[in-house]
DNA sequence: TCGGCAATAT
DNA sequence: CATATTGCCG
């Protein structure tokens, strides 16, 4: 099933150039609705630290499902010829491996959504803030779907706690991925419900999210991390709890990425990458920066 | 076309 | 069994 498609996914990742050697191309690519997230109609309180640069990682270039067995043809055709496209846009009908949230792109999620207020905090535009490669809004909106109803299920037991620890009501299903990110308070109830307070995490940095999850089994070789220069897995590669694989190790791309990055001092910063493991025995390889503040 | 909710598949 | 994915509806 999906395992067919992890063949190209795998292959793909091998392929896909160092960062740094994508990094430099880094443009400012901020779509208009991104800009409008951020440009809030709301002089009095603008805060000049506005992350407004912002560059969105679309999905890498289509990989060559070349499969040194079956051979058929899969040259030529191009891409429908007639588009006269310049040949873009990869393989959008193709099946993407089962993505797993990790509590680290979960904050990202929540982070996203409480920096552009529940009002604006559509799948799109989550999906847009984001920047996450691979993302896609339906990956946003179905797991914004299951965030609010672990907000409201929350409301309704807990009036406060939220934050690091598990709090008091809380399922085991939703609680496990849920738990592990701070859930804004304003996320429960509008505070003045009128645009005013949309934005209220300090900087929000522009991530550049390599994360690509893939499921089943993988082939014998050990899946080859990202050699991006820093980094680096742990040998234990152990699965801890999700609040507890908390690392301020911060690891900053080194080789002078980009010329002329953000001025707001958010550095491409990346961390650890850590390991996880389904709860099925399905071992996923998680890699994940975690942009925990 | 987008956003949300529900059902289904893995 | 839990989670993510997909489809349909507003």
């Amino acid at each position: 099933m999906r395992e067919d498609e992890s063949n190209w996914f795998s292959k793909w990742e091998e392929e896909l150039p160092s960062p740094e050697e994508l990094m430099p191309l880094s443009q400012t690519l901020i779509t208009p609705d991104l800009a409008m997230a951020f440009d809030i109609p709301n002089p009095s309180t603008t805060t000049s630290n506005n992350p407004q640069l912002l560059h969105q990682t679309l999905t890498p270039p289509p990989p060559p499902p070349n499969n040194t067995t079956s051979s058929e043809f899969v040259d030529s055709a191009e891409l429908g010829g007639g588009g006269g496209s310049g040949g873009d846009e990869p393989a959008r009908t193709l099946k993407r491996p089962r993505l797993v949230w990790t509590p680290q792109l979960h904050k990202r999620f929540v982070d996203a959504v409480a920096h552009l207020g529940i009002k604006n905090a559509v799948p799109k535009t989550i999906m847009q803030l984001m920047s996450v490669d691979g993302l896609t809004r339906e990956n946003v909106a179905s797991h914004l779907q299951k965030y609010r109803l672990y907000l409201k299920r929350m409301q309704g037991i807990s009036s406060g706690g939220g934050g690091g620890g598990a709090g008091g009501g809380s399922d085991p299903a939703t609680d496990h991925l849920f738990a592990s990110s701070p859930v804004p308070a304003h996320f429960l109830h509008p505070a003045g419900g009128r645009p005013g307070s949309e934005h209220f995490l300090s900087t929000f940095v522009p991530y550049h999210h390599q994360h690509h999850q893939m499921a089943g089994p993988l082939p014998q070789q050990p899946q080859q991390y990202r050699q991006i220069g820093h980094i680096g897995l742990q040998p234990n590669g152990q699965f801890e709890h999700p609040f507890m694989s908390n690392r301020p190790v911060l690891h900053r791309i080194g080789g002078a990425p980009v010329g002329h990055h953000n001025p707001v001092g958010a550095s491409p910063y990346v961390e650890d990458m850590e390991s996880g493991t389904a709860a099925n025995g399905r071992k996923v390889l998680t890699l994940f920066p975690t942009g925990d503040d």
